[in-house]
DNA sequence: ATCATAATCTAAATTAAATTAGAATATCAA
DNA sequence: TTGATATTCTAATTTAATTTAGATTATGAT
């Protein structure tokens, strides 16, 4: 009841915020309890990913975070919110990743040089960098429904950043036009997430992976 | 306690098995509760693969199979035996129906034919023919460790064929030897699963959608 | 028709979490 | 140092499901 709240809805990034002293009639200024919900965050996401959602409990999260199951009560209003949370930094981490590291690209690149980046994007950042990405791979498949239709339209998002990738590379003469973009999309999209369920660090490497899956998609596999 | 269970444990055929009327020594002989056995069965399969694993009470269950979540125990032992019955249904029911389409192929057929059919079948009955397929794709993620655990050998020997499959193909030289199967295969299985997360019957038939991924894997998508 | 046992139903017990409440403690401004 | 408020802890409550128990009804053999 009494509780803080909505204030901390906001991210990832603990923006700074100290008030300045006197500026009152505004809402009471903020303490950084925002470390210790980062930390529950993280500690959400790690679980998560690793568990998957139907084996974690709110107190293995807690215990991760160093804290009480009570205390998250204090950060989230429930488990679904905190699901939510960790759900929506997971793709807005890759889409970030993924259209930062296509716009790195030289001018000139091709699309074929940017599908494999973002390709290879999205599997580095998946397998290798981040909780939150794998959360939510693992997760959306497997959270309730309702949850699943909240979060639709930031996948939607992301997946329309691939579609007109697509476009553009068959605009440029680079993909065939009997192709159905959608269904490529999609099947790209399937092997790079289907990854995270079989790949182990160490024996391939995550470029390995990346690369040949670029190169089946475009020259298939097919000898001569 | 005084209950019949592991008879029942056998399988999905119901085989036929009245007793000669005098053999005594024997266990009581069955009678056939296995049609009701059958379709709770029915009914798990159909609603696992409708709303998933966290969506999906027993009494949802019973409710589809005319009965009550109580009843279901004198058939099962616990709600994840009855899971994971259908997991195992789920599995080997398309093993089976993509390893006899392949054999049915006339003796020259190539290895490119061999798996076009292999795709397509796993991906119809899939996504159209059965619901047992359909909850094993859902299901197997979102399951609890402990019982996907229990699970991965039936897995593992779908898999198997599809890397004698593979490896046959290449042996043919109808795939480049730079190739890592065992990637190309979970990239092409990872395709075929994701489908079921998108597909909705009436735009594409699972012909074209089958096709267009076979191509793609052999040909790629480049123009030229 | 009767009896034994199979099959089903109903309601209660159990279980395992999430959630709430409130006490205890820390922090920080005055 | 003190008081106010933010934060954390602990334990109790709630909730929602699975599971058990036992009563009830159907069935098939004699």
């Amino acid at each position: 009841m009494g509780r803080v709240m909505a204030r901390h809805r906001t991210a990832a990034k603990a923006e700074a915020r100290r008030r300045a002293p006197g500026d009152a009639g505004e809402a009471p200024p903020l303490r950084k309890s925002e470390a210790t919900r980062l930390r529950i965050l993280d500690a959400a996401a790690r679980v998560f990913a690793r568990r998957g959602y139907a084996d974690t409990r709110l107190s293995d999260i807690a215990q991760e975070a160093g804290t009480f199951a009570g205390s998250i009560y204090y950060y989230f209003e429930s488990r679904e919110e905190l699901v939510e949370e960790v759900l929506r930094l997971g793709v807005t981490g890759v889409f970030e990743a993924v259209r930062d590291k296509v716009e790195a690209l030289p001018p000139g690149a091709s699309y074929r040089e940017k599908l494999t980046v973002a390709m290879e994007t999205h599997l580095s950042f998946t397998l290798a960098e981040n909780d939150f990405a794998t959360a939510n791979q693992r997760l959306f498949a497997q959270v309730p429904g309702e949850i699943r239709l909240r979060h639709i339209h930031v996948h939607r998002a992301y997946g329309n950043y691939w579609r007109r990738l697509l476009e553009g590379a068959r605009r440029a003469g680079e993909i065939r036009r009997d192709i159905d973009l959608s269904v490529l999309r999609l099947q790209i999209l399937g092997a790079i997430n289907w990854t995270m369920e079989w790949y182990k660090p160490g024996k391939r490497s995550i470029e390995q992976i990346a690369n040949q899956l670029a190169t089946t998609v475009f020259d298939g596999v097919a000898a001569a």
